[in-house]
DNA sequence: TAAGATAAGAGGGACAT
DNA sequence: ATGTCAGTCTTATCTTA
């Protein structure tokens, strides 16, 4: 490592842009005319040197830079009782002082933190809800799942965007609303994996339940986006009804099951669909598709007309 | 061009360790 | 808590009608 590096200004004497930072003496020298610029650079790299990540470790005397992500910006009180800062014992009536103390500040901070991620969390979920839109009282249920959650410090440790996601997802089970995990965590800035660990969390911890995820929930959505027919449309939850007394569409993707009942249903009634379209049209593949059709016409011996 | 076939890979549930 | 297993879905590629 050079100690001389080059300086982005010109010399105010002789108007060389030949200036040099000499790090070993801390000056500043336009190498034009001599002139000593600036001598007392102010050295913001540590002072000492190290070859490996934990030496460097063990020599550094400074914490992680502040950030705004952090309720209060890295910094907190700490309220030692037990002994003074040199572990000098104190007399026990300031050592009750100190508890109290402690006890006050703690519970300050953390009713900050708590109220600063609410305020975080709420930014977060109108995004969702107003990119997914979703009606007013969804949103509100949404909220309040998320606030018993904070409320039960299962937040902490985990990202806001994924548990209010999470929160939204069990407002629309318990609904009976048909919108997919997927859909969900695509309009939010975390993936599926993570929303879902949330999902499972949410159920686990606050003691939800919700009704099973019913493909004929999803049949008029995916219809109605692939264009297939009322009537087609009347024809698959029919099947759909059969399977599932049959039960035959448990552990099945829902959207996968209702798109291959419109598609059985629609050439039966001599309608032009691809699986393409459908599968376009339920967010699934073209091979669930064809999966869960050729099943269902297995399982509930149909054959075509 | 649509549909079918096949295979590798991921993620989650059930169950055992 | 961690590992394994069967079953599901996705992605990709190739073949068939």
């Amino acid at each position: 490592m050079s100690l001389y590096s080059k300086v982005r200004a010109t010399c105010h004497e002789c108007g060389s842009g030949h200036l040099v930072r000499d790090e070993k003496v801390g000056e500043i020298i336009c190498h034009g005319c001599g002139l000593v610029i600036q001598d007392t650079i102010i050295d913001n790299g540590p002072e000492w040197r190290a070859f490996t990540p934990e030496e460097r470790e063990s020599k550094r005397r400074t914490g992680p830079r502040t950030s705004l992500s952090m309720y209060d910006k890295g910094f907190s009180t700490s309220i030692f009782t037990k002994g003074d800062l040199y572990g000098k014992k104190i007399s026990s009536s300031e050592r009750y002082k100190m508890l109290r103390l402690r006890r006050m500040s703690v519970r300050t901070s953390l009713r900050k933190s708590v109220e600063r991620n609410l305020f975080q969390a709420m930014i977060v979920l109108n995004r969702l809800c107003e990119k997914l839109k979703i009606p007013r009282g969804l949103h509100e249920s949404a909220a309040l799942i998320y606030r018993k959650m904070l409320g039960k410090g299962l937040v902490r440790g985990r990202s806001i965007a994924a548990v209010a996601a999470a929160s939204l997802y069990l407002a629309l089970r318990r609904a009976n609303v048909p919108r997919t995990l997927k859909e969900i965590s695509d309009a939010s800035s975390r993936n599926k994996k993570e929303v879902s660990r949330c999902y499972r969390l949410v159920l686990w911890e606050l003691g939800y339940k919700t009704p099973i995820d019913d493909p004929i929930q999803y049949v008029s959505k995916i219809g109605s986006n692939a264009g297939i027919d009322q009537e087609a449309q009347m024809r698959a939850l029919e099947l759909l009804r059969k399977a599932r007394k049959m039960g035959i569409t448990v552990g099945k993707d829902p959207s996968g099951m209702a798109a291959a009942a419109l598609y059985i249903s629609s050439i039966e009634l001599g309608e032009k669909v691809t699986q393409g379209r459908l599968a376009e049209a339920a967010n699934v593949t073209e091979v669930t598709i064809r999966n869960r059709y050729k099943g269902l016409l297995r399982d509930m011996e149909l054959k075509w007309d």
